[in-house]
DNA sequence: GTGGTCAAGTGGTAAGACCAGTTGCGATCG
DNA sequence: CGATCGCAACTGGTCTTACCACTTGACCAC
């Protein structure tokens, strides 16, 4: 029985993540004003500075919109939210949400070509030097989740090679998106385990500093593992479909 | 002289800002504790719970992990921080960071093609048929603050186009970042006004349902813009070295 | 050295009061 | 009669004080 750490969660917490799902399921409906802070206390049964700690971070997120003296409102997430709000949306209730899951492998078979190209222009030998010690430490790897976990390491240079604070932020958001799930799709990704070959292609252009070498190889590192996943999502979905 | 929104700031988000400048700025040392809540209240002149609100407003971005018990600590913004902090990045202290600009630029010029791409493949005429009617607004146009907002609602509908969730999240975050500085960067971007052949061919790939052409479309439409900007932002920073 | 105990410090929650804006209704004035 | 002003009754914002829950480290007994 593999032990893990206790999660405790503070009434501000809970209320927080009520408040996120009914945003997100439409519970709350967009443009709708939100009952007042004391009759939320009330209802809740806890202390109006728990019901503020927990609007304020809802408020932080975007999901609602609070005015001193008005109603708190409730926006539309698809409209108001930011990236950060991904790894809530993309695991909810402990499960996967497929279609969400859909949409960050295609964001990543995307966006991770493009990083792969700055990270040839800007990284230079240090950058594959580094890349390559984490390949070796892949080949040492039989475990399908420390594999991922290095590929991950992988990317997380790449991204610093590519110097650009604004794909370090994206990289930063998906991999908390990307993380909570990762022990359940290392078990879909267990035919990657060992495939280094790409990752060597990628770090060699990287070291040439050839940006569209480069491009294609982060291409052909993503692509055997967005298929797997997308299978795996599709399948997901239709026996969801049938429950 | 043009009267502006007075904008009030509580307490608390005063707080909220001196916390983000002194992670930001490297005042407060990623894995140093933070004084405590008690003590912040005291040396700021406020109550505790305004200062638990900053704080748990700080937390809800990455920047500190605070721990029941144990202290608080400041964490490394580059690793922990999401896409959402980018808008408080990019425009700092009523000023516009060049760097982070150009970051910006260049993530939207490796991100647009693609969202254009899905956008091709999902989108279908009822799309086209929105771009063009934004198209003949821009057509209309002649101020250059007003053509931006243009641009972005075409985006914007191009996003909804592509109907993937992460890309949308991405949009927004980057449009949050992106339209305070907007008044300023139109000027620069004025002689953009009245060049609407690009987004016309896009709207025409889109409505073709052509990704590959769409891709390329979308590239030529953010190509002049990421040119004058980029050079804008070069010209912004040797006038900052110099002083 | 191992484990237990305890005190001090930390964050978490509660209750109640008051300040500061917003809203809408009703009295008032033209 | 209509527009306007002013006053209540909301709303969120802040403060105070107290206590609970948890972590830490020092100390002590075994």
């Amino acid at each position: 029985m593999p032990l893990r750490p206790v999660t405790r969660r503070s009434v501000s917490d809970e209320v927080f993540d009520q408040l996120l799902d009914g945003v997100v399921d439409g519970d709350l409906v967009a443009g709708e004003p939100l009952p007042s802070e004391r009759r939320l206390a009330e209802v809740l049964g806890i202390s109006r500075p728990a019901v503020r700690e927990a609007l304020q971070r809802i408020a932080q997120t975007g999901l609602v919109e609070v005015r001193h003296g008005g109603a708190t409102t409730v926006r539309d997430f698809r409209r108001a939210a930011g990236l950060d709000l991904l790894p809530r949306l993309l695991v909810r209730g402990g499960r996967l949400d497929a279609a969400i899951g859909r949409s960050v492998i295609e964001a990543r078979a995307e966006v991770g070509p493009g990083i792969a190209a700055l990270a040839a222009t800007r990284g230079g030998p240090g950058l594959a030097a580094g890349l390559d010690e984490v390949i070796d430490r892949m080949t040492a790897t039989a475990d399908a989740i420390a594999w991922q976990e290095l590929a991950l390491d992988y990317w997380d240079l790449l991204v610093d090679g590519a110097d650009s604070l604004v794909f370090r932020l994206m990289y930063n958001s998906l991999r908390t998106a990307y993380e909570p799930a990762l022990p359940a799709l290392a078990a879909v990704l267990a035919d990657e385990v060992g495939q280094v070959e790409p990752y060597r292609l990628l770090a060699a252009a990287i070291r040439a500093g050839d940006a569209q070498t480069a491009r294609a190889a982060a291409s052909r590192v993503l692509t055997p593992t967005a298929e797997a996943l997308l299978t795996a999502f599709a399948a997901l979905e239709t026996s969801e479909a049938e429950q």
